[in-house]
RNA sequence: GCCCUCGUAGCUCAGUGGAUAGAGCAUCCCCCUCCUAAGGGGAGGGUCACAGGUUCAACUCCUGUCGAGGGCGCCA
């Protein structure tokens, strides 16, 4: 509808201003629906350069714009804006297109490559260290990461979810002798207890199930405790192993799957990382100094130049992140979209410095980052810090228990990441209005009631044009509905997922609203098809769009 | 000290350079003989942190100040 009006308006500019380009016109939605459908700047645009008063050109230009069957009318307000309102004709077509395309209506092929194939891209979240349980910030991330995974997919890309972790260094050494700690009975009140040791409960329990000889399936491997006190290798291989066990359960519970695991320690197996830093070396961005060996990265923008070898001879965290990063190029991911929490901040100029120091050809730009502030986790008006079984955090099993999938995964996702958030687990559990989960899974659910109630079969709103299908309630309804594809494509450039949280949030008081006000089924057999076809267009709307967010669109609550 | 992000109603937050800055909660008032009241309608509540600048037009862009959070390890 929108690139309609677009194709009418283009040439009309153009005959007025020659030099306008096509895609400078912008095609605004006003806020307000007194302001019609469409709006242009057309007109204040050209004011200056041609040196006439904008609402004259906009007179101008309504004179000389084409008639078409899609609009009603076009008006002139306030500074020289020209609105545009669409006739019954497109609203009947908006509402067909709906419900002609029920599992597709807001796709787009904005990611598919110039023969029309979608392209590849890579988006890597979650990433914790298998070290404890996930906390919240690792659930905003999952939230955040498998939204835009769906995000992605429903506009053309060809998305890969990948989750890397760190099976080696020296937060697993602090593991393992953590659980070496726990198996002697050693607890953090000890002195003897590691200093930077991890002291929550849970370690207690891998101690014991590792005295046990437990058995441990994961990815595919299995892993036997030997049992044995003082077998660090076998407690070291055995911890990792559990805690990604658990954390994959907890990924379970929130609905969230990964295509790709990939260890750091995979890259030390095959040679990678030493190709990497002999590379590096090659390329001349490497120098000594301490005994340490350092990468140039000031040479690329960063602030001070970092060890890439460390005087033990060990490498430091950031060569395995290049050779990771390198590996996903490698890999045929020309895109590749990192979900981290904002501590990580330091690495984007640190890894990108790495790889254009490797020469071959990465663009400056790559990886990208969406990165999330931190949660602070409210319940009785009071902040949580703790969780019993992690000690000093809380954890996403504590708030999927507490609240919910769905509301755990909206409430995470619903505010733009780069601000703090803060999660009111009260709030979260009402079942109410004031929950904007149970709000919108709730105009999904009604009107699958009003459909039940009617009973008749969904092929007879197909074809039903909508006139006289106009009161306020109606026109803005459709005009929402007209706006979710646009919506998804925005979601998509600006790699934010809050801002469909936000449009269903308004999309469903819209439905409420119209509920409300209207006896959908009356007597009047039209009248009532009319009414029908709208409110299903609507719950399609609603659940395409719930889904993006990995959030169920009950048919009963 | 340097770098990044944020600062919008009492609270939690939206707001692609455009029209009278919007929701929800909280406060107050009103609406079910009717498809789910798990709902709706209305009222009050704002110096968009502050000060400059760019622009026909700034909450939005630029600079500075103040405030909050994060980062500045041979930790990840």
């Amino acid at each position: 509808m929108k690139s309609h009006l677009l194709q009418l308006l283009l040439p009309v500019a153009q005959s007025i201003h020659p030099e306008i380009l096509a895609n400078s016109i912008q095609m605004d939605r006003p806020k307000s629906i007194e302001h019609g459908d469409f709006s242009t700047n057309l007109a204040m645009m050209l004011a200056k350069p041609m040196k006439k008063n904008p609402r004259e050109l906009a007179s101008l230009i309504i004179e000389k714009l084409p008639k078409s069957p899609f609009i009603e009318k076009v008006e002139i307000a306030g500074a020289g804006f020209i609105n545009f309102y669409l006739s019954e004709k497109a609203r009947t077509f908006i509402i067909h297109e709906i419900l002609k395309n029920p599992l597709t209506y807001g796709q787009n092929t904005s990611g598919h490559d110039d023969k029309g194939h979608p392209q590849k891209v890579q988006i890597e979240f979650v990433s914790a260290n298998p070290t404890g349980p996930l906390h919240v910030g690792h659930g905003r991330g999952a939230a955040i990461g498998d939204s835009l995974a769906r995000i992605l997919k429903f506009n053309g890309w060809d998305v890969t979810r990948e989750f890397y972790y760190n099976d080696t260094g020296a937060q697993i050494d602090n593991l393992t002798k953590s659980v070496h700690a726990r198996c002697h009975h050693i607890d953090p009140s000890d002195p003897a207890f590691p200093e930077d040791g991890y002291r929550g409960e849970y370690i207690v329990d891998i101690a014991n199930a590792f005295l046990n000889k437990s058995v441990i399936t994961c990815e595919g491997k299995t892993i036997h405790a030997s049992g044995n006190i003082d077998d660090l290798a076998s407690i070291r291989a055995f911890s990792v192993a559990y805690l990604r066990q658990e954390q994959d359960q907890d990924l379970n519970a929130f609905h969230i799957q990964f295509d790709v695991f990939t260890l750091e320690s995979s890259f030390y197996q095959h040679g990678y990382i030493e190709k990497v830093v002999n590379q590096l070396i090659k390329n001349g961005f490497t120098y000594e100094e301490d005994n340490a060996l350092w990468l140039k990265t000031t040479d690329f923008g960063d602030d001070k130049n970092r060890v890439m070898k460390k005087s033990d001879g060990s490498y430091t965290y950031f060569i395995p992140d290049i050779t990771y990063h390198l590996n996903k190029w490698e890999r045929g991911f020309k895109r590749v979209i990192n979900e981290q929490g904002s501590d990580h901040h330091s690495t984007i100029t640190r890894v990108r410095a790495g790889l254009q120091a490797l020469k071959v050809g990465i663009p400056d730009t790559y990886p990208e980052y969406v990165l999330h502030q931190m949660i602070t986790v409210m319940k009785g008006g009071e902040e949580v810090k703790l969780s019993k079984r992690a000690g000093t955090y809380v954890t996403l099993r504590d708030l999927i228990d507490e609240v919910g999938c769905d509301a755990t995964r909206y409430f995470l996702v619903a505010r733009k990441s780069d601000s703090q958030l803060v999660f009111d687990i009260d709030l979260a559990k009402t079942q109410n209005s004031d929950n904007p989960v149970y709000y919108i899974q709730y105009a999904h659910a009604r009107i699958e009631g009003v459909l039940k109630q009617w009973g008749g079969k969904l092929d007879a709103l197909q074809d039903i044009d909508l006139k006289g299908l106009d009161s306020t309630q109606e026109l803005i309804l459709i005009k929402r509905l007209n706006e979710f594809p646009e919506m998804v494509l925005h979601a998509s450039l600006e790699l934010a997922p809050h801002t469909i949280a936000n449009y269903l949030k308004d999309c469903a008081a819209d439905l409420h609203s119209y509920y409300n006000d209207t006896k959908f089924l009356v007597a009047n057999e039209h009248e009532k098809l009319q009414h029908l076809s709208l409110i299903k267009a609507t719950q399609i709307v609603l659940k395409n769009g719930l889904n993006l967010l990995g959030v169920n669109a009950p048919d009963k609550m």
